[in-house]
DNA sequence: ATCATTTTGTGATTCTTTTCACAATAAATC
DNA sequence: GATTTATTGTGAAAAGAATCACAAAATGAT
């Protein structure tokens, strides 16, 4: 369910950039390969949406793009806060790529005063008022790029005040209330798996070889 | 495999906070429970992995650090490269938390001209250089920050050059040869997700005050 | 109009991951 | 030293995700 969705997303994505360059129609096959998948997935993942194109003559990619906005919510602008000022936040705040896709960071929140700043086009504001602010303006979904140890706190409070998503930086489990989504990006995690497989590899690459040599 | 290999550097993970606050040993549980996890999940794991602990007496702390560090790698450095020195090749580079965690990064790629700089602790270097660089020091890791138009490009000269592994942040799918493994961080599409659970979570609870109303 | 071809849509199957159930055993208690 | 208790380790079962296999339908060819 969860890689489903994240599946249509991905369709999603590249059905925009087929379109960009003047495709109309597509069949699974097309998205299958530009998403290192398979037709069937496709098909599959339409289907238990109840997305459906023609038999033989595939999908045509601009109705399909908008049933897929529908389904995905793309339709409206999400509102979002981040917490934490520092060096990666900063790279989130000022990057573009969000509000291309119906993001609008409107305010990131430090507990650093030298960090606040109400000047730039989104403001930095102390972390004090971050419950005020989330409940006057009903904000649903909040991003955490705090150090390690200040991220439960802050996920404490953000749910407490009614954030019901959460993007989370931080390289710890966050414990969160069951009508709280959480999704976790641990860079370090990742790449710590990158590299055991990538020595896989190489070990594999090694007994090939002994292999051939046999 | 993916799965349990990862969930092996979280623990880790957790086990070093341990130790740092005094504790001696663990039981599945106290890790489950941090991790969000099972302790059947955490025992299943280790035992794929030839762990073992004392029945009753949990597991040792240190001894299983050292264990798990001979099999994930953290016992050595890794030298990594990234190629992209923009908003996000620049928070990767100035991010202390990998020097931490073993993983050294020796140098940054940019095709703009305006990047290059030899002067800082990391240096920027022209990206022509790329293959050269690798080769020389037969390096296997590879982060990829450059736009995703780029991306498939930058992923094709890192494995003609021998890189083994690679994590991407670019929003494309990279296709890479089978000795080559990729992990993807996309962060629109986390935050996509995010955004589509949170509005579930919302009419779920809708609902069930319906329910209650009833 | 008929036939061959292409592609969808989905039930059945296989594969993977998680959870369950419980025997084995080390430690603690009586 | 026997008994109770806590905890591990793992085969079996369940749940979840991906793949297979093929019928159904649309299109194009003859
Ligand atoms: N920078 C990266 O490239 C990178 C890579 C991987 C992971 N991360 C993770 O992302 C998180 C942020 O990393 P960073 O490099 O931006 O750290 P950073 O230290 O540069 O920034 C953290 C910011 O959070 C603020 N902060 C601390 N406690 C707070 C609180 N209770 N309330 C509000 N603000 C608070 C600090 O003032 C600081 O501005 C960390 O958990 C880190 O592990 C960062
Ligand atoms: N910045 C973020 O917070 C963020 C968030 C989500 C995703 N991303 C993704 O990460 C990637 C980088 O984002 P960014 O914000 O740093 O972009 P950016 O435009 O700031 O930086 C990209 C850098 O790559 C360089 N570059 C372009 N083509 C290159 C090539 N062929 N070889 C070498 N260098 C090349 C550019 O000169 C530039 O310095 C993008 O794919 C973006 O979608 C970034």
């Amino acid at each position: 369910m969860k890689l489903t969705v994240s599946r249509l997303y991905k369709y999603r994505d590249t059905l925009i950039r087929f379109r960009q360059i003047g495709m109309v129609r597509v069949f699974s096959d097309d998205l299958a390969e530009d998403m290192n998948t398979s037709a069937t997935q496709v098909r599959k993942d339409f289907s238990l949406f109840g997305i459906s194109g023609n038999k033989k003559g595939g999908y045509q990619i601009h109705r399909l793009i908008i049933q897929l906005d529908r389904l995905l919510g793309k339709d409206k602008t999400h509102f979002v806060i981040i917490v934490g000022a520092g060096n990666l936040g900063k790279a989130l705040m000022n990057y573009g790529g969000f509000e291309e896709e119906g993001f609008k960071v409107v305010a990131v929140f430090d507990n650093d005063p030298r960090k606040i700043s109400r000047k730039g086009k989104i403001p930095v504001l102390p972390v004090q008022g971050l419950e005020r602010f989330i409940k006057a303006r009903e904000l649903d979904l909040g991003i955490i790029a705090v150090p390690y140890f200040a991220a439960q706190e802050v996920a404490g409070r953000m749910t407490a005040a009614g954030i019901k998503g959460i993007l989370n930086f931080a390289p710890v489990s966050l414990k969160v209330p069951g009508d709280c989504f959480v999704s976790n990006i641990n860079v370090q995690l990742e790449l710590e798996t990158v590299s055991y497989f990538a020595k896989i590899m190489k070990e594999n690459k090694k007994h090939s070889q002994q292999k051939k040599a046999l």
